[in-house]
DNA sequence: GTGGTCTAGACCACG
DNA sequence: GTGGTCTAGACCACT
């Protein structure tokens, strides 16, 4: 199920753009699979229709999904080049993480530690 | 030198704590050194005074330093506490990026390997 | 074959005008050669028969078929007055992307090398 | 001056987008320059601040502008990674034009004729 | 004052 | 029915 915490503080459509984006990557969504529409999605999330279509759109910008007007929206066959980017933004993001944590005197064997704790989690 | 970016999405004052932050942890700011005033660091800065003195204010929240009515901000003498809520954040934030990491398909080594380009460098 | 791609941007009705006016032109469907009937191509490529009927209707007023009563849809015989419109348009588009590379700081030599590349593909 | 078409049947975002983009790139908009924001732009055009806020939007993913929350909208100091891209877009472009010129019966001397002619307008 | 987000309600073309 | 665009008006954090 697609979901939003109010209490997160990120805004409304990212969050949809990331549970979206998520799902579709660990094959919760499959290609070709067909979204709720914007209007159905609206009303039983409760949030306004606005606010979904700009989450789709991102969605499409970013390769995730494709929508056509008169039909809906489907998640995309070749997720591939999404794949990428999101691998490339999240090793940028540890490699910050990882000088500031340098930075603030965390040691090298810590960090190690630190990767195989959480990777191995659950 | 105390920098902003405007480009940067963090508000500026956060950029200030931030900044301030790591220099007086680095060393680059020493305890007991006079930061400049609001207003100097205002008019230098070309920021408003407002900012700057909500930037100072968190940092004296933040136990990084302090305030002496009619004659200025400090370092503090004693970052440890900060220095040990910086480092829980640090490793939390990690957590999180490593995390992603993995559900995004980076393996494990090549993990070990990104800790040890980073830590290494410079 | 007749073909709609539905991540392309165009209207479905558009695809299959344009599709079907280049293979009248390039005579891979030749004079007097019957099309589908609305209902066959419909459910062949599984699509709403209006939006059939519509590209079928564009296809008739631009001359590059005509319909017979009780009969069907064929490719007409004389296809010149399209192919000059088309000419003309193709020219026009042609034009503005000239205009527009040139505002970008294309040089007109790659251009030259740009249409002798495109133009000797294939 | 900034200005939409409303006979122009693109979207009045993507006219703001598309004419600001290309002031920036031929200097009309020089770096750092402020654009109006986006409450006056839209009065002073008479048009819905959301949708200002929408080509804005745009235009910062694009690295046209940056926007500060705060203080304003600013023409970005490097344009290049966007020249690039509009470069890349223009040409590609082109070549489809290019190609469809060819498909039509535009025989190459003629469409290098009009490279002439259009590159040497005005 | 600034930009960013969200809601509400409307109209359009397309299928 | 679908998505796409636009208007209107509101609230928020930041400067």
């Amino acid at each position: 199920m697609i979901t939003v915490d109010y209490k997160d503080k990120r805004p409304i459509y990212v969050q949809l753009v990331d549970n979206i984006s998520t799902m579709a990557l660990s094959g919760e969504l499959k290609p070709f699979e067909q979204l709720p529409s914007v209007r159905q999605l609206a009303v039983s999330m409760g949030i306004n229709p606005n606010t979904i279509a700009r989450a789709y759109g991102e969605l499409e910008r970013k390769g995730v999904i494709y929508s056509v007007a008169g039909k809906g929206s489907f998640i995309s066959n070749d997720l591939s080049v999404f794949a990428e980017e999101k691998i490339k933004k999240v090793e940028e993001k540890l490699r910050v993480g990882i000088s500031e944590a340098k930075n603030s005197g965390v040691s090298k064997e810590r960090l190690i530690v630190i990767v195989g704790e959480e990777y191995d989690r659950d």
